[in-house]
DNA sequence: CATGTTAAG
DNA sequence: CTTAGCATG
């Protein structure tokens, strides 16, 4: 096992320079500057971030890190590249993309060093993967139902097949919690077809918080969208055909642990959060997660990333 | 004549202080705002224009300023509100203020020292009226036709009515230009009504260049909405019923005055600029008239402020 | 290119 | 509260 010390690839995508400045100062009006002072003072890092494994005692040979951006765009303005490259993971996942073509993708998005798979569409909320390694087989969606929902990417590994999704969100009043289960359905189907040709990493926004320690709320929350009995089934049944949400295996009683804030109430400073994001792998292929962090204190967006550290 | 030397007003719908940094609650003439040394920079004033009277060499009775702010909200963080104050006019005439009803109307909006008439709806451009005198009658919108419109408002004084509109755009590929006409028709009517009563004053946004002098490319926008041969027209009518385009008549050649330029293109600093708001006033008020000034270099909306100087 | 609007989250 | 979409200018 090495320490992610990866030769350097040769960019496959697109040959520019990686720039030395943090931010491009893209002009801004007079409005704008009070939004961006903020942005500017490195928006989402703090200095215990910069060594940003200071925490992972053990070895690991890859790194897998999924967030849910809520507007690549956006997200890209308060320092997500930046990021990414400090992350330096070999695969990433992205969600709620929210960009509706291929050539309304920004090009400093296009790290160099990955290669880079969109599945987006207008209107819909867009998922990507950037991975360092070219994978065997890359696929969009699920095969049934939902095809042009650009919620779902798998791509094919030697070793493990990951599905990086944004799941239906059942939505205020729950008005679409029968999409929210039919999607459950078709993707379990999915999932355990994958399963039987090589072991499953889900990684993404799962829109559920499974049980009362993963979120703040969970009294006043019952009927909301992400805590429904309904949907906390549903995640239970999930890992009843075999597979294991990393986190929770790891730290089975860590509390306050969430992955997303609303915008709204002040949420995030108050840390009245909702656990939504997942890494959740088959159970033969538990043996290979070596750690699973959550990013708490990475900023812009609603929701935080999360990393997949494997032998 | 006196120099705008009016007694102070009881604050008539707002029982706060004015304060001292901006605008002196105590009447100045012109000649003393030319002297006192102002302290605060605004954000969109310029040396000269901080005497704001600097260049009016006349004495004066009335004020009166015509602005679209292209959004009142956007304006008041570039600083709307400083400049009203420092213009300190008796008659302040907004429009597109865009804002959809009353409780959206943020309160740094209402000055102390004027009485407020708003005549707002949602999806509609609004205007609005601020007048330190209170109106014999105010009424909005046309009496036939548009009457839900937000885009009208009649201040009747002691000595004229006071018309401040926002006149439909033509719209792209003229796609409204039958609306403008029929507008025209019934504003036309309207107007001449008043007149019949006492001599009326017309402030706003005409939406349109009345001949070549009056905008930067004439020959290319021959069919463009606010230069096509049916609204310069409209406007040749208007003014045949025995009306006065104030600033052509003071300043019969002056090219390159504008009131409006595109936020695209860089338009405004390249000076490519159309003159689509105006004072219109009955002929016999023509002697009453002092002048008309263009704050060109007054930022915070697409088009700038024009005010009138009565004596 | 900017504003306010909407729908979604 | 925030994003991206839209319609209007």
């Amino acid at each position: 096992t090495k320490k992610n010390t990866k030769a350097a690839k040769k960019e496959p995508e697109n040959d520019e320079e990686i720039s030395d400045e943090i931010v491009s100062p893209k002009k801004k009006t007079a409005k704008q500057v009070n939004g961006s002072a903020e942005k500017k003072k490195l928006l989402n890092s703090t200095e215990s971030d910069y060594n940003i494994d200071f925490n992972i005692k053990k070895d690991f040979a890859t790194k897998i890190v999924t967030w849910n951006v809520a507007g690549a765009r956006s997200c890209l303005q308060k320092g997500l590249v930046e990021y990414l490259r400090r992350e330096n993971a070999d695969i990433i996942c992205l969600n709620e993309v929210k960009i509706g073509s291929e050539k309304e993708i920004p090009k400093e998005l296009k790290i160099p060093e990955y290669y880079h798979y969109f599945n987006i569409g207008k209107g819909n909320p867009g998922v990507a993967i950037f991975t360092k390694k070219k994978p065997i087989k890359v696929t969009n969606d699920l095969p049934e139902i939902f095809t042009n929902d650009n919620r779902l990417i798998t791509a094919e590994y030697e070793d493990f097949y990951l599905v990086s999704c944004y799941v239906v969100n059942a939505g205020q009043g729950l008005k679409t919690l029968d999409k929210r289960l039919e999607w459950n359905r078709v993707f379990d189907k999915y999932i355990q077809e994958l399963d039987k040709e090589k072991p499953v990493i889900i990684a993404g926004d799962l829109n559920v918080s499974h049980n009362e320690i993963d979120l703040a709320n969970p009294k006043s929350n019952q009927r909301s969208a992400g805590f429904t009995k309904e949907e906390r089934d549903g995640f239970t049944k999930l890992l009843s055909y075999g597979f294991i949400d990393t986190f929770r295996e790891l730290y089975p009683k860590q509390e306050g642990a969430y992955t997303f804030w609303s915008y709204r109430f002040n949420a995030r400073a108050k840390n009245t959060g909702w656990r939504l994001d997942y890494f959740v792998v088959s159970e033969r292929f538990m043996e290979n997660v070596v750690d699973n962090v959550i990013r708490t204190n990475i900023l812009g967006s609603d929701h935080c990333p999360l990393v997949l550290f494997l032998n």
